[in-house]
RNA sequence: GCCCGGAUAGCUCAGUUGGUAGAGCAGGGGAUUGAAAAUCCCCGUGUCGGCAGUUCGAUUCUGUCUCCGGGCA
């Protein structure tokens, strides 16, 4: 039986250089970047989602007012794979959209998809009855969901309803019905990048927005309300700077205080993305210092120096264990 | 120099008819199966500007000093 493809996985929370570090691989191993990032598949989300300026697949696959979604994600990915491997190359996933990453690694259940008309329907009930109300009916249906969704949580609530109502089957009875993960045809190997001290990170994502607003994304964001045709309300108008710049442009909130909230929401996901990573299964850690250089790693190679530049020391890991 | 406001959590401020105080934001932790850069949950001790006085007890009342606004000279 002929071994397994391997795939690197770089993962990290925004701002951590990851990118960086996947770019000096690929040409090493050779291998082919693969964007695991939610807001890099919307075309003209350019300056304000830190778009990588060499090739990555998986980039500009949708117009903003078309959304996108795990699912979508993971049934791109699995076209995507064979083809890079079938080229002799290694898929080096990098982003910082971890739902994404666990699709991969762990798989989706076979659910019915997404259906904007229950969605208007269940959120017409929501304005007249309130959420708790339809948390009790959930609960009626589907007690096992209903247990674990607060009766606050409004959109993991009508997603449940959802796909009740259009399968008839409880949210709770799907899950657990993904069979095989798409991972478990590859042999990964999985590394996060992340600076030791959070506030190093915090200064780095101060540093990163006003570096994207010198490079134009307040105009990016006007170019986007010029389209007329754009709701504030869609996924991808949503992401983090894009809202609060938004926002800035209709008048909501003057410039400085956009600013500060654009960076705040940043710090914000930054968080909820280490929130994922710290139980992450099977993940190496490289933590850095302020100036991007490791301080400290988990790899598991004990002729590895401790410090060092993130890729060079990838790369020696590799010398030793080769993928 | 004089008059009037302020001074309380990292920030903006509320409040205590005298019994040492709480909101929003920020921050921290957690959740996460077709919207995920989304969405939701939990977490609040801080010389209540300094010093002195009155009081059983002062962040609260009084005096004074300092600093910051604004006004008058």
């Amino acid at each position: 039986m002929p071994a397994k493809p391997p795939v690197l996985c770089i993962l990290g929370p925004t701002a951590s250089g990851k990118t960086a570090l996947a770019e000096a691989l690929v040409n090493a191993l050779p291998g082919e970047l693969v964007s695991v990032d939610s807001t890099l598949v919307y075309r003209g989300l350019d300056i304000g989602a830190a778009r990588p300026a060499s090739s990555h697949h998986l980039l500009d696959l949708r117009d903003p007012a078309e959304p996108y979604s795990a699912a979508a994600f993971l049934d791109d990915l699995a076209d995507l794979l064979p083809a890079i491997v079938a080229r002799g190359r290694v898929p080096v996933l990098v982003g910082g959209t971890m739902l994404y990453f666990r699709a991969f690694l762990e798989g989706l259940s076979p659910m019915p998809p997404a259906d904007p008309a229950a969605r208007a329907s269940i959120a017409a009930e929501a304005a007249a009855r309130g959420w708790p109300a339809l948390h009790a009916e959930l609960a009626a249906v589907d007690p096992a969901s209903a247990a674990r969704i607060h009766p606050n949580h409004a959109q993991r609530l009508a997603r449940a309803l959802e796909v009740y109502r259009s399968s008839g089957r409880p949210l709770s009875a799907w899950h657990g019905t993904a069979g095989e993960p798409l991972a478990a045809g590859y042999r990964v190997l999985q590394v996060a990048l992340c600076p030791a001290d959070r506030a190093v990170l915090h200064a780095r994502i101060a540093a990163r927005f006003d570096a994207m607003l010198a490079a134009g994304f307040l105009e990016e964001v006007a170019a986007l309300r010029a389209r007329g045709d754009l709701d504030p309300a869609l996924p991808a108008l949503r992401s983090v700077g894009y809202r609060q710049l938004w926002a800035h442009l209709a008048g909501e909130a003057d410039f400085a205080t956009a600013r500060e909230r654009a960076i705040a929401a940043t710090r914000q996901l930054a968080k909820r993305q280490l929130t994922w990573l710290r139980k992450w299964p099977d993940l190496y850690w490289l933590l850095t210092d302020d100036g991007g250089r490791v301080v400290e790693h988990t790899l598991p190679e004990p002729r590895l120096p401790v410090a060092g530049n993130p890729a060079d020391l990838l790369l020696n890991y590799l010398a030793y264990h080769p993928i």
